[in-house]
DNA sequence: CGGCGTCTCCTCCCGGGGGAGGAGATACTG
DNA sequence: CAGTATCTCCTCCCCCGGGAGGAGACGCCG
């Protein structure tokens, strides 16, 4: 059971999606906020797994309810769910740490999926809204990180894993390699770029890139 | 009916994909090829709904391929299967029209739910994927990135040099204070920052600034 | 063929990182 | 004054990170 708390100013758009939450065997509505403050409060009395959350609300903005909330609890799932005009502000949602980014005239079945792979850890988003963040990181992205000379190929895969911040364990398991052969890349790398500690190396990592 | 064009170079791959979707009623395997040249002319020939390529293949890559598919037949949908080290070339795939980047060890399941999705105008990626592309996005974006809020005078010291890769020893000489009270800091940083180890920190630190 | 590089994995060992929990000292504030 | 926040430091404890040293398998190349 996924237990979900709504929050949106529209009262008529709470009913709305409370019918149909509802109407699926595996959802369960908790709660409903009218406004970012009440977001805040009703996250922590109520922890639900999945907080459907509107942008523009008075008081207490969905951003900023997005960030305290999850400040307190980093596992709840925070699913933006708002109209066209504002995707202005995906990306401050993004970074206030909202998992996934629905349009409000997506069709219901979209919504409801999108629930349900938020709960399961995954990012759902519109196809308009996931267009542009392609274009976004396409145009970005045209700086291909060069990689630090004189390493191996496996030896660049491991280093971009340090330098996003993985443990031992999750390198091996990302690479599919046993946990003492990461480590013996890692000492590889330390030796080739003169890194004391795994800090640096991560640092060396983002220089190259 | 879905008709799907599979090219990877590796036939064990190509059979168990086609063995998973012969498996489903409504998809339907029009066609192998075992390098992107084949990949081109097969695509011509038999004009696939979703053509889920492979990037390293012999002779033609997929990145090519994929352009020199969709400059003929724009409407195909190119969905990208390939393996982890292979996610440097996400950017160039995207760029050559790919719609979407599947991770080879992803569970069958999201493979077939992303042919799906792929045939239906949807760009499906695999999460550790997707989460590359919001970092890309965000970092991209011309957010605030105020010095992370909520933090005390003494932990921006502390996190600070953090972020330079300085050790705890190293931290405590700098500051003038016993290393414990450097181990405190950092429990403090971790928690408040929610970061897992000592280099997301580390990450934090250059994030905000 | 024999050397070389890379990737893989192993054992042994230990110091530092990091969690849990507490405590004393300042200083600000209602 | 009492309450709160910050900075400082402590103990106990465990595990991960990292060094040393070696080894088997594969592919490339002279």
């Amino acid at each position: 059971m996924i237990r979900v708390l709504l929050a949106d100013d529209q009262q008529l758009i709470r009913a709305g999606l409370r019918m149909l939450c509802d109407a699926e065997p595996d959802l369960e509505v908790v709660g409903e906020a009218g406004n970012g403050r009440e977001a805040i409060t009703l996250a922590a009395r109520l922890t639900p797994d999945v907080i459907v959350m509107d942008l523009r609300m008075p008081g207490v903005d969905g951003i900023s309810a997005t960030s305290r909330v999850l400040a307190d609890r980093p596992a709840t799932r925070v699913l933006v769910l708002t109209t066209f005009g504002d995707d202005d502000h995906l990306y401050p949602a993004l970074n206030a740490g909202a998992c996934g980014f629905l349009l409000k005239d997506a069709p219901p079945e979209e919504l409801l999926d999108g629930i349900r792979r938020a709960a399961a850890g995954d990012s759902p988003f519109s196809r308009d809204v996931l267009r542009r963040l392609v274009n976004r990181a396409t145009s970005a992205g045209a700086a291909p990180r060069r990689p630090v000379e004189g390493l191996t190929a496996r030896e660049q895969d491991v280093l971009d894993l340090v330098g996003e911040g993985l443990s031992n364990t999750e390198i091996a398991e990302r690479l599919h390699i046993g946990i003492t052969t990461v480590k013996s890349h890692i000492t590889a790398l330390m030796t080739k770029t003169n890194s004391p500690n795994r800090v640096r190396l991560a640092l060396v990592a983002h220089r190259g890139g």
